[in-house]
DNA sequence: CCAAAACTCTACTAAGTCAATAGGGATTAA
DNA sequence: TTAATCCCTATTGACTTAGTAGAGTTTTGG
């Protein structure tokens, strides 16, 4: 699992929305000044997390984005599953995203029972670990601010 | 951490290498028809693995390769990290190929800190797990062979 | 009602990586 | 001296990545 410039303004971008959950939207513009994200990137990439159900939007001046969901239901696994693909290392150890390799016999293959190790290990965490634990890790790092647009991230 | 292509040849190579370690050179050609890996490239994985150090060269007509040191030395990680790069699903948690990333205050990052217990987990079993082990996985998986290269990696 | 500010959809592009392929050259045993 | 090896450098075609671009659609405030 390597994770791209995108899957990483992908978290940066909810972390900000988790942060602000119980308050308005909040627009593109913001997150891409704050975060310093290409404002045009980071559109495509808020469309990619509608299309998986994680955000939602709202059109028109008083538009942005919020989370759909309470970031406690968004683990960090789903997101990158949807933004990177798979969290294996080689697509024959993963399960949504399993391909057959060119070995003979997969189940007589000691590299793929390695790389199955590292890929339960991979998905232990990141399945485990949701926006709210990322947002109160970011609250306990940097003490809590009025307003939720001064953190850091 | 993603194993391309080359990163499984390497370990393929690896694997044929280490159930022949205490016998001759295996050619590259050898290595080549029976793991289905085109030989030129095979050639500058083998040149590439030799430049860390893992394996040394024979010239000429009774040439080929071997391990460098005893299986048991050669770990996983290290022939990863030399082939595919940082283990670390981003390279501002890892230790050998640290590079900064754009977040203003890495100690606060929380994305970091969980990527951080990622790079943990994958280091520790792919430091872990030598070349001697895959072997010894392979002839259990596979029952003991007369030839080594009857094995099927 | 209309203009401005937001999101939306589709396309394009420059740079880089990946998996080979190609063409020789250097070594060594028989 | 020949043939089978390994060795070195370069190139290529397909694909991915990180944006950029242009032209909509929706909504609110004046």
């Amino acid at each position: 699992m390597k994770l791209s410039v995108r899957g990483e303004y992908a978290l940066r971008a909810l972390l900000v929305l988790g942060l602000n959950y119980d308050r308005d939207v909040v627009r593109i513009q913001t997150i891409s000044d704050q975060q310093n994200i290409p404002k045009r990137f980071l559109e495509q990439i808020l469309t990619d997390l509608k299309s998986l159900g994680v955000v939602e939007s709202r059109r028109g001046v008083t538009g942005g984005y919020r989370l759909a969901r309470p970031p406690e239901f968004v683990s960090l696994a789903a997101v990158i599953r949807h933004i990177e693909g798979p969290l294996a290392p080689v697509s024959c150890v993963s399960e949504r995203f399993y391909e057959k390799c060119s070995c003979p016999d997969e189940s007589k293959c000691a590299i793929r029972s390695v790389m199955k190790e590292v890929r339960e290990a991979i998905v232990k965490i990141l399945e485990n670990v949701t926006v709210a634990q990322m947002c109160e890790r970011v609250k306990l790092l940097q003490g809590e601010h009025a307003n939720p647009l001064d953190y850091v991230i």
